[in-house]
Parts: C-alpha cells; sequence; structure tokens
DNA sequence: AATCATTTTTTAAATAGTCATTTAATTTTT
DNA sequence: AAAAATTAAATGACTATTTAAAAAATGATT
C-alpha cells in the first residue's frame, strides 16, 4: 500500500520543484540539480524517477493538462446555460490554482519546445483539439455558423496571449480580474452585428 | 565606401540565417555552426561580428522591431481615419513580409527567453510600450475611457496568441485572412455597448 | 519484537558529449 | 604592405546521464 505511494509523491513533487525552477530560471537554462535541489534532493533522482530532464517536462505538462481538464469539468458541472458553459472554460485556464506566473512560465517554455519535439508537439496539438472541440460546442448555441469558427479563433488566441503576458511579467493579473476581462470580451462576441440575442 | 559596408552586409545575412535556423532547430538547440553552416560561414565569424550567440538573438530581435515599427509607420502613413490608424497596428504586424513561421517561430523563442536576460528584457519592455502606447493613442477617439484599457489589453493579448499559434504551426494564417479576422475583431470592439459610434 | 535478507530509494562520483568561445594563423580586400 | 575578414583547431565549461555503492524501508521468519 505504501510501495507505490512513495513513487506518486516524489512524482508530484520534482513536478512542482521543476515548476518552480523554471519559472526562476527558464526551462532550458535551469539544471537538474537546481531544480532537485529546490525539495533537497539530488539530480540522480529526478532520472530514477522520471528518466530525463525532457521527460520531466512532458510529465509536468501532462500534470498541468490534468488539472486543467478537472477544473474545467468543475465549472462546467455548474453552468446553467451556453454562456455559462463559454464562461466556464475560460474560468477554467483563469483558475487561482491555475493562473500563476510559476503556470504561464512553463506554458510558455512548453511553447517554445514544443515544435522542436515530437513528444511534446504531441501532447500540445492534443489539447489544443480538445480546447478547440470545446469552444466549438459552446459556441454552437451562441453563434451563427458563419462567424463561429473567427469567434472561436478570437477568444482562443485570446486565451493564449493572456498566459503569454503573466509570464512575461509585464501584467501581474489577479485570476479575479483575467475574468472580468473576459467576460467582456465573450459579451462583446455574443453582442456582435449577426443580429444574436445574448 | 566599402569598408563599412561588408560589416552590415554580414550583420544582415547573419541575422537572417539566425531567423532561419532559429525556426528549424529552435534557439537554443540550435548550434553556432549550424548557424552560420546556412551562409555556408563558420561559427567564429559569427562571434566575430556579434560577439556571442545571447548578442545575436540580441540584434535580431532589434533587426524585427526595427521592421516592424517602419511598417507600422508606412500604414500610418495612409491612414485617413482613426480606424485605420487602429488598423494600422494589426495590418503592420500581419504584414506579409513579417507575419512568417520563420518570424513568428522566433518571437516565441524570444519571449521564452526574455524573462532570464536583462538585456533582452529591456528590449521586450521597450517593445511592449511603444505598442501599448500606440494602442492606448488610436484607441482615445473610438472609445471612451473606462472601457479603453480594457479593449487595449484584449486587442494586444490577441495579437500576441496570433503569432504564438503561427508559431506552434497549428495555424497556417496568410496575412491576408489575418487581417480580416483582425478587423473582425476591431469591429466587434468599436461596436460595443458603450453606445460609440463606427 | 527482533533479526536479517530483499527491495526500493538515494546519493556521490565518474562519464561522456556537447558547444560557445578563443586563438593563432591564413586568406582576402584595400 | 597593412587591415579586415575568415577559418581550423584548441580550449574550457558545463551538465545530463550513468554507475556503483550506501542508506532506508519492507516484510517475512523466528
Amino acid at each position: 500500500m505504501n510501495r507505490k505511494k512513495i513513487r506518486d509523491i516524489r512524482h508530484e513533487e520534482f513536478i512542482v520543484a521543476a515548476l518552480e525552477a523554471t519559472h526562476k530560471r527558464g526551462f532550458h537554462a535551469v539544471t537538474m540539480s537546481e531544480i532537485a535541489a529546490e525539495l533537497g534532493a539530488t539530480a540522480a533522482s529526478i532520472n530514477y524517477y522520471f528518466g530525463s530532464k525532457d521527460q520531466l517536462m512532458f510529465e509536468t505538462m501532462r500534470h498541468l493538462l490534468r488539472i486543467l481538464g478537472v477544473t474545467h469539468k468543475q465549472y462546467l458541472d455548474v453552468a446553467l446555460d451556453p454562456k455559462d458553459r463559454l464562461r466556464a472554460i475560460f474560468d477554467a485556464h483563469f483558475d487561482p490554482r491555475f493562473f500563476t506566473p510559476q503556470h504561464c512560465s512553463f506554458w510558455v517554455q512548453f511553447w517554445s519546445a514544443a515544435p522542436y519535439s515530437a513528444h511534446l508537439e504531441r501532447l500540445h496539438r492534443i489539447n489544443q483539439s480538445r480546447v478547440k472541440s470545446h469552444f466549438r460546442a459552446e459556441l454552437a448555441p451562441l453563434v451563427p455558423a458563419p462567424f463561429r469558427e473567427t469567434m472561436r479563433r478570437i477568444l482562443q488566441s485570446y486565451l493564449d496571449g493572456v498566459w503569454l503576458s503573466v509570464a512575461q511579467a509585464d501584467r501581474d493579473i489577479a485570476p479575479r480580474h483575467a475574468r472580468q476581462e473576459a467576460r467582456a470580451l465573450i459579451e462583446l462576441v455574443l453582442s456582435a452585428e449577426f443580429g444574436g440575442s445574448n
């Protein structure tokens, strides 16, 4: 009963350490030893658990995606109407557990690495598709088909852009504020010319 | 008359090589030799002209910012009304000379490196301020003050998000199309509830 | 409870490869 | 001939990963 536990504990601990250390120094600049030092551990044990630095990034991102998925589901469960369901996507991305400088920094590091690693790229593609299809589904009852894809891309680009700016530290945004702004954008999108009801 | 020229020619050549090589392999993964090989030259000569790999990134980004500035000015010069001036920002960012996978990739590599280098961060801050104040100025006659900052941030985040998605190669966007979409967003922003005229 | 063999976890040290940068010489240009 | 540009080769760090041994936990057997 404990044999598996320690493995899982370390797994999570090192992922948190990776997030923190990456935020401080950037993923490629940070050394395995520095990441380990975050826990008073040693570089070798990261390899013991993860196999390599690249795998550590991979697993860390999978961890973030898992949290994002769970959080999104939580918001969906309490959504009452289509507009709420659309908001749920933003609420998840801007959830206080998620919307932190550490996470956003890591995301940017991931973005810069993904195009050059089949492994990471796959992860990115999977997530991108997931978000895309969620947006499509939620926009369907709200925006007429001819405008839908444009609106989706606007919302999705905006979402990524906000994370980017947090990682750049040129915006220290409270989750609450990010959500407000997202809602303003949603209102904008839904009140558009195409004669939709809000 | 030629003594300065060769220095300038190499400067530009290596910057183009850096853009191309970075796009293919990522800035940190790509080696000085690979960048030089892009021109049939040798790593040492990059150092001869630039001093270091980091400086090469710095100069390359300065080069991109210069182009962006010039291009923006060109569009401003033919803008007829406030809305045109707002569009000019997007038109510059989405100009065919600028809006290429190579450039967007480099930009993402820069974003991931900037927070960890005082040099690069300064460059980033300067550009960010420049764009910010342009947006503010152009939005001033179009959007009432209480909404202006929100709208600006929406537009700016969107802009970055689009570049990001191009670098991620999950969108192969023609400049023309990017502009269309930007215009749709501008219309949205200007037709908002606050009772503005379009 | 205590012992001890076994497995799991952790580490210090060695390894090995990579690469930016420097140097000293060569080629090219002026 | 002098200066500028270019290169091949050497240098020097750095760091992910491996290895082999030590430490800790586990669990069966007394």
